[in-house]
DNA sequence: GAGAAGTGGTTAGCTTTGCTAACTAATATG
DNA sequence: CATATTAGTTAGCAAAGCTAACCACTTCTC
């Protein structure tokens, strides 16, 4: 995915097609770059993605927790399956309905995550620390802006 | 990674931190969501990469395929067989240095990668179509500084 | 110029993550 | 009560990533 053309000289017509181009290329780079460093620290970038929404959208189902991951539940249950046999989060039954299995951080799992914060994303971090500030404000905006367009897809 | 807050308070400090969360959130996601759409349009998001940067970038050696995906060579070894076996690109080797394999893309790949270029990021580029211009010039510098960003993760 | 060291790619083999299909158990509905 | 729906799991597959080990060449060094 490598549109580049010059920031000037641009058809109005192809922009949204170019941009998504752009995002998609970098989305993918980004992600490569980040998995060394996930792995070396511990925790592989789907596990810890959900090990964050457990951590900070509280007791979850699973099946919810798939959807807001964006993964079907036989993928979620592999994932919060590791987490647990990391002692990371714990699984309850629910009294009302039995089916439905409730999904909760551990004293371990929340530590981890957070103290970890910086650590985990440490890279990225530093890479971004020397940008200008307005440069910063882009990329948050963005970053929220794709998070919106992401759960639409 | 969900380190929400609401955007007119936050310590000036833990700013790139926590862009770097979102952004890391954002990527993610949005890759499960297309990972879908590349699926069904029969190319994956590692193979379409590869392709592009074949075709955009023009004859180029495995090695330096590898090195410009962020892939180690086994990882492109295989992404470049699968692309040969339909057909996309071709290998041949250096006349002068009998161990470099130059993968070079064919007739056919050009085609389906350049016609196919709005087919195929079309989820992200019909999901992108409705936001403000300003909004995608902001996703488009995004991009950019990511790339860059990427590059020295 | 022959042996050692280095380089480009591939093969083998493992792990993780994603999926669908098929199943179990529990709840809701007619 | 029988049937349909829903939550989650299991089984089994494919793709993409890695490291370690290896081959075939080049290059370097003495």
């Amino acid at each position: 995915m490598t549109g580049q053309r010059s920031p000037g000289s641009r058809p109005r017509r192809a922009r949204a097609g170019e941009v998504a181009d752009r995002i998609h290329s970098a989305a993918i780079h980004l992600l490569r770059g980040l998995r060394r460093q996930d792995d070396k620290w511990g925790l592989s970038a789907p596990r810890l993605s959900a090990l964050s929404v457990v951590v900070f959208a509280g007791p979850i189902t699973l099946g919810e927790l798939a959807r807001v991951e964006q993964v079907r539940p036989p993928t979620m249950t592999r994932l919060v399956q590791a987490l647990e046999w990391e002692r990371l989060v714990a699984r309850s039954r629910d009294a009302g309905d039995k089916r439905v299995t409730w999904i909760k951080a551990t004293a371990r799992g929340r530590r981890l995550l957070l103290k970890g914060r910086k650590e985990r994303v440490r890279a990225l971090t530093s890479r971004l620390a020397p940008l200008e500030r307005a440069e910063i404000d882009t990329l948050d905006k963005a970053a929220r802006l794709l998070e919106v367009v992401a759960r639409g897809l």
